[in-house]
DNA sequence: AGGTTGACCTGGACGC
DNA sequence: TGCGTCCAGGTCAACC
């Protein structure tokens, strides 16, 4: 499901739902995979808390949480990452539970936190904040035009491999590594290094127009929804590329093509992306 | 070290 | 109806 815009809808929808309440107790399902923590790391951390935020960071949702005073370590982390198909619902508590729920955080309202993930390619951790769990890298929407020549200086891997390399920019993922390409009228497949400063101004202006679009439409909902309540994003009916495979070019007729970079789909326009 | 590939999972869409 | 194939919002470990 999950880049950037995504992330950050459904982290302002868990905010404006949970924010304030608290975390009684917490049930985690029998497959361990989407674990980073162990079971019991996880029930000590989150149990007895109390949820003072929720924010996005790279495509990790954040909840920042609170034990019960006088405990030395008090402040908490909950990091949920999605992977594909992760979603983190807001339920009544007496509603059915669906298949692929992995973990629920029964709240003091009587709501229940869900995670839920058919592929389990999402991970759930528990740390303490300042413990810097994303590594390398700069939020997309932060970057100054100077550091992000920078970042592909000398770099012969293909640009779109680039945007989508964490270790560089946290938050881009296929759709809008197409999309920004796109904008920027640059070919997937260019070497990072040996773009040009003003193609690489392009890219930086496009990957921050299409990233805030994006947010302000609620993300992209491409087979399943997005967001703590199901609401789905609607930036799907501006893509220009991804997953338009033989369609028209929006802006010239030409047939939108397919390529596979990095084991991803890649799309775009022949004509318009030099 | 940087770059590339395949593995990890389930399910939906499509063709026969 | 069912079976096979391909595709899907993401990382990782293992190779070169």
């Amino acid at each position: 499901m999950p880049e950037l815009p995504e992330v950050e809808t459904i982290a302002r929808g868990l905010a404006n739902r949970v924010t304030g309440d608290e975390i009684e107790t917490v049930w985690l399902g029998e497959k361990p995979e989407p674990l980073k923590s162990t079971p019991q790391e996880i029930l000590a951390a989150l149990e007895h808390t109390r949820i003072e935020h929720v924010r996005r960071e790279g495509k990790h949702i954040v909840l920042d949480l609170r034990g019960p005073k006088g405990t030395p370590d008090d402040a908490r982390q909950w990091i949920v990452h999605l992977g594909m198909t992760g979603r983190m619902l807001v339920a009544e508590a007496y509603t059915e539970v669906e298949k692929h729920t992995h973990a629920i955080a029964k709240l003091k309202s009587g709501r229940e936190l869900r995670f839920v993930d058919p592929r389990r390619f999402g991970r759930l951790s528990v740390t303490q904040p300042g413990q810097g769990f994303k590594g390398p890298g700069t939020e997309p929407l932060d970057i100054s035009l100077e550091d992000f020549i920078v970042l592909f200086k000398g770099r012969k891997t293909p640009i779109k491999s680039a945007l989508l390399n964490q270790k560089l920019l946290h938050g881009v993922g296929n759709i809008y590594a197409d999309e920004s390409l796109f904008r920027a009228g640059i070919r997937p497949l260019r070497q990072a290094g040996r773009l040009k400063p003003d193609e690489l101004k392009r890219l930086h202006t496009a990957l921050r127009h299409v990233l805030r679009e994006a947010i302000k439409l609620g993300g992209s909902s491409v087979s399943d929804y997005v967001g703590a309540d199901g609401e789905k994003g609607f930036f799907q009916l501006k893509h220009n590329v991804y997953l338009r495979t033989g369609e028209p070019c929006r802006k010239c007729k030409t047939p939108i093509k397919r390529i596979v970079l990095g084991g991803r789909g890649t799309h775009y326009c022949p004509k318009c992306q030099k």
